[in-house]
DNA sequence: AGGCGGTACTG
DNA sequence: CAGTACC
DNA sequence: GCCT
């Protein structure tokens, strides 16, 4: 059908150097993830019952004073360890004097932050002041908010051996002390205290639930709900950061985004992702509406209180909030992200061409790394194009960079035939800062120069050389290429492009499905079923006919001109596409 | 206990 | 048909 | 894993 497959090449493939991604799983599947019934999880609603029932040893803390470093430890939890703290005898400093008065006994720091980044906000905010660190680091003892939690588990000040970095901090103090001593000490660049924690910081909100959302307009008939992120507040580290001035970047301190209950979220993406590399779809699904709304809830969860206002969220996941609230961590995923198999999974799952299923074969094979793939194994002309770019594939553009890749593809079929009309979709659409990929539908009024377009225009492309690789074209009823291209400039990346030509009559639809996100397309499209209709890319049916859930009836397709029309006929109140980014 | 979006490609 | 992809 |  398609002749220009040539670039893939049958020689071998450029090395794209192994990249972890985080999150991992867990490969023995059930074994951890699944069993649920044994060892029941605990119990969810008791906790929080230390308060009257514990009256022997009540003040382990015994007057020490405790002053938690606000970066990367979620309010809430800062909230509630400090509660904590109180309960059990011990005092909560506001501030982090380096006279010290009032000397403090422990300083918290949260458990993500690295070793080294640590050093680097102290490199930048204390050069001055080396030897007042060293006085502070005497009597006070830096340590991992994990091990705060584990004494108040244990009701005892435990062994803080492993989270205690006192020693570490002191020589690099003294390290830099000296070094300070000779002239040259540039101030660092330095960018700020979070580098560890969202392994990937674009925070992406994968996710909504249809039932939530959907229901929204329905039954409530008010969207609200959707648009109010609370993205305000969170600036509250930042404030008392700058008074705190202990660790402070003085760059920038001021966080990205902002969700009391970031830290929860986290942990729960992990665990979807998970599941849902390990092929386990529809728990990764349920995990995904969950975090959709503990994103939508305005405060941050400190117990049961919040998290039975949370729709979506049972037993299970509900205990393992509680577990992070309450530790910090979470122990499922920790086990399943320090298992090798797991890591060998996601890496493979990443790659373009394979989904659960190869990448479970290829694991169960003894492979674990790229390199093993190029040498071992037999791979699809789609996967080797995923291989060959693996490392770019990973990697987002900016809106910038989108826009510069879909000028090149008009102005090319404008060349051939004037009277295109054009729609970046995907997450550029959706307003995305940054975006995997290109989304370009195209059409034509005229309603026939839709049909041909494709091949002289996807030539055209290889021709210039803007093209690199192919995936696959067709010419179907709508017409699709998906390949890869790169941008003339010095130092481009491969990107992965995608053009879509529907028929001028089905343009609404086919935006509307393209538009995503993923989740709200599979919530819209569900609802529609529910009420007796069918929404795809190509059209909105009426009165479709399903027996067992399979279509018999077809049903009519409505006349949906433009987006807004679509949602008009089914009732439910039209969504901006940045609305659609759940 | 059953459902969880709807479609279309490759091999 | 199974597997993967697209949002 | 959650909802109906």
């Amino acid at each position: 059908m398609y002749t220009q497959r040539k670039l893939r090449t049958s020689k071998r493939i450029a090395p794209a150097e192994p990249k972890k991604k985080e999150q991992a799983e867990d490969t023995d599947e059930d074994a951890t993830l699944n069993h649920s019934p044994k060892k029941k999880p605990r119990e969810v609603p008791s906790k929080k019952t230390f308060d009257k029932s514990q009256p022997d040893d009540k003040d382990i803390f015994n007057g020490k004073t405790v002053y938690f470093v606000p970066v990367e430890i979620p309010q809430a939890r800062r909230n509630l360890l400090a509660r904590r703290v109180e309960e059990f005898g011990g005092k909560v400093a506001d501030e982090l004097h380096l006279g010290g008065k009032t000397p403090l006994d422990y300083i918290v720091v949260d458990d993500r932050v690295a070793l080294d980044t640590i050093c680097r906000a102290m490199d930048n905010n204390f050069h001055d002041n080396f030897e007042k660190m060293l006085q502070l680091l005497d009597k006070a003892s830096v340590v991992r908010a994990q091990w705060l939690s584990q004494c108040l588990l244990e009701r005892k000040i435990v062994d803080d051996s492993e989270a205690n970095i006192n020693e570490f901090l002191k020589n690099h103090i003294r390290a830099m002390a000296n070094k300070a001593d000779q002239p040259s000490r540039s101030p660092l660049p330095f960018s700020p205290l979070r580098d560890s924690s969202p392994s990937r910081d674009e925070s992406y909100h994968s996710d909504d639930d249809r039932k939530s959302y959907v229901s929204n307009f329905s039954d409530l008939g008010d969207m609200e709900d959707l648009h109010d992120v609370p993205g305000s507040q969170g600036d509250v580290d930042a404030a008392k950061l700058q008074k705190s001035n202990f660790f402070l970047s003085p760059a920038g301190g001021s966080r990205s985004g902002t969700n009391p209950n970031a830290h929860i979220i986290e942990q729960l993406e992990e665990m979807m992702k998970t599941y849902r590399n390990m092929g386990d779809e529809f728990r990764g699904y349920a995990y995904a509406r969950a975090i959709s709304a503990i994103r939508k809830f305005p405060d941050p969860i400190l117990g049961m209180e919040q998290i039975k206002q949370l729709k979506n969220v049972g037993p299970r996941i509900a205990s393992h909030i509680v577990e992070i609230v309450e530790t910090g961590h979470m122990e499922k995923k920790d086990g399943a992200e320090s298992n090798e198999a797991t890591k060998a999974m996601n890496l493979f799952v990443n790659m373009h061409g394979v989904g659960t299923k190869t990448a479970q074969k290829w694991v169960q094979m003894g492979y674990r790394t790229l390199d093993d793939l190029k040498e071992k194994v037999k791979l699809t002309p789609e996967q080797a194009v995923g291989l060959k770019y693996y490392d770019e594939f990973q990697e987002k553009m900016t809106r910038r960079e989108v826009e510069e890749i879909v000028r090149i593809v008009e102005d090319t079929v404008d060349s051939i035939r004037s009277g295109f009309i054009f729609k970046v979709c995907g997450s550029y659409l959706r307003g995305r800062e940054m975006c995997g990929d290109v989304d370009l539908l195209m059409t034509h009024s005229d309603g026939h120069s839709h049909n041909t377009i494709l091949k002289p225009l996807v030539g055209k492309l290889h021709e210039m050389g803007f093209l690199t690789d192919d995936l696959w074209l067709t010419e179907g009823r709508h017409k699709k290429y998906f390949g890869v291209c790169k941008l003339f400039k010095e130092g481009s990346k491969h990107r992965r492009l995608d053009i879509i030509i529907p028929p001028y009559n089905e343009w609404a639809t086919c935006v509307l499905g393209w538009s995503g996100s993923m989740y709200f397309v599979r919530s819209i499209r569900d609802y529609a079923h529910k009420k007796g209709m069918s929404l795809t890319d190509y059209s909105l049916n009426i009165n479709v006919v399903r027996v067992n859930g399979e279509k018999v009836n077809e049903g009519i397709p409505l006349e949906t001109p433009t987006e807004e029309s679509i949602f008009e006929a089914l009732g439910l109140p039209y969504l901006r596409p940045e609305e659609r980014d759940h």
